[in-house]
DNA sequence: GTCTATAGAGAGATAGAC
DNA sequence: GTCTATCTCTCTATAGAC
């Protein structure tokens, strides 16, 4: 469901826009309205609060995101898989920026209206990580200094919290510091910091 | 110089902890002074504004992190390094991990009035990963489907962006949702990560 | 150097016309 | 379904006593 009128639509956008360079308190009613080309009352005639105007726009961004990623790995296993899932979220991260930076700044808070739902989406696109990553460690050789297959011995939520951060932060970086840079490059060297390339050869 | 009196320094305990799970806009100075046990006008007595305290607050944090890591580096070259650096920064976040939300938070936001003050300290912390990185990344053998040493081609402030978000978001990950795991099992978990332990022996 | 009290601006939310 | 006008509360910051 998307519009009843588009001004459901100019209304996420322009809140969108404001909360990822101000934040979501930092943004107000007032801006969202003004940004939108709606007046205040018609805000609050889509979203009976701020809190649940935001949890809307959280929903939707953020929840989409397991779909895109579920999708993007279809069949693949193993590096292949790790593979497509950074450079599907990189891809996501470059093609909306302001959903990247709100997703930076609210993923460890815990204290707000819409923390459980937020939770769960964020839990929901994790997993998918999680998944190809307990395939690709049991199949890969031991690494270097830990036993064996299963290096991180279930440990795969955080191996896969790693690889999200690592994907989500350069992906930022690149966006807001280095956006001369090509996307190209950015997934090269994300996948080599991933791929051992820092590492000796002991593997 | 740390306390005037232990009041500077009970202010800026009090609103970073607030801050961690409210963020800089959600905290109000009332808060502060409630948290830190003093009045409101001591706030302003010990700090111009608001914007002020917080700016202090985070040079005072960030800015001993390139320190820390420097340090943690040592002489230490290769893999041995990237190993000493990620493990510190580890620490770093388990032992204040209030200023690791805060950073987490405020590092990709553009409007701040200390923007200029977080960009350069954040760009130092970085610095260390990069010189690590680039020492590491043109001694190893060559990665899977990139032309060998120097794999990333000169962007190794992405690949250290990549180093960083992976300990940060894992670290983070650790602390507020997953604490009951040990400090071991997550550091050994990132180094997995980042040694390739998801890779095929390509390398 | 720390307090209380308050000024003044800005926030979320609602009422009611059109 | 959208607007304008306004209510009420909260926030930053300051003034001035102690």
């Amino acid at each position: 469901m998307a519009r009843s009128s588009g001004t459901k639509r100019a209304i996420l956008d322009a809140a969108l826009e404001l909360a990822a360079t101000r934040g979501i308190t930092g943004t107000t009613m007032d801006d969202v309205a003004e940004r939108a080309g709606v007046a205040k009352g018609s805000l609050y005639y889509n979203f009976s609060s701020k809190d649940q105007l935001f949890e809307a726009l959280l929903e939707e961004g953020v929840g989409s995101l397991a779909d895109a990623l579920r999708e993007a790995r279809g069949t693949l296993v193993g590096w292949a898989a790790i593979e497509a899932l950074v450079t599907a979220l990189l891809d996501r991260i470059a093609a909306n920026a302001a959903l990247a930076k709100l997703m930076a700044s609210e993923i460890f808070r815990t204290d707000r209206a819409w923390q459980k739902t937020l939770f769960a989406l964020r839990h929901e696109a994790l997993l998918v990580f999680a998944e190809a990553i307990e395939q690709a460690d049991a199949a890969a050789p031991a690494s270097a200094g830990v036993a064996g297959p299963g290096a991180a011995g279930g440990a795969s939520t955080i191996m896969a919290s790693s690889v999200f951060g690592a994907v989500l932060m350069s992906g930022l970086e690149w966006l807001v510091f280095e956006p001369e840079r090509s996307r190209d490059e950015v997934a090269a060297a994300i996948l080599a910091s991933l791929s051992g390339a820092l590492a000796p050869r002991h593997r």
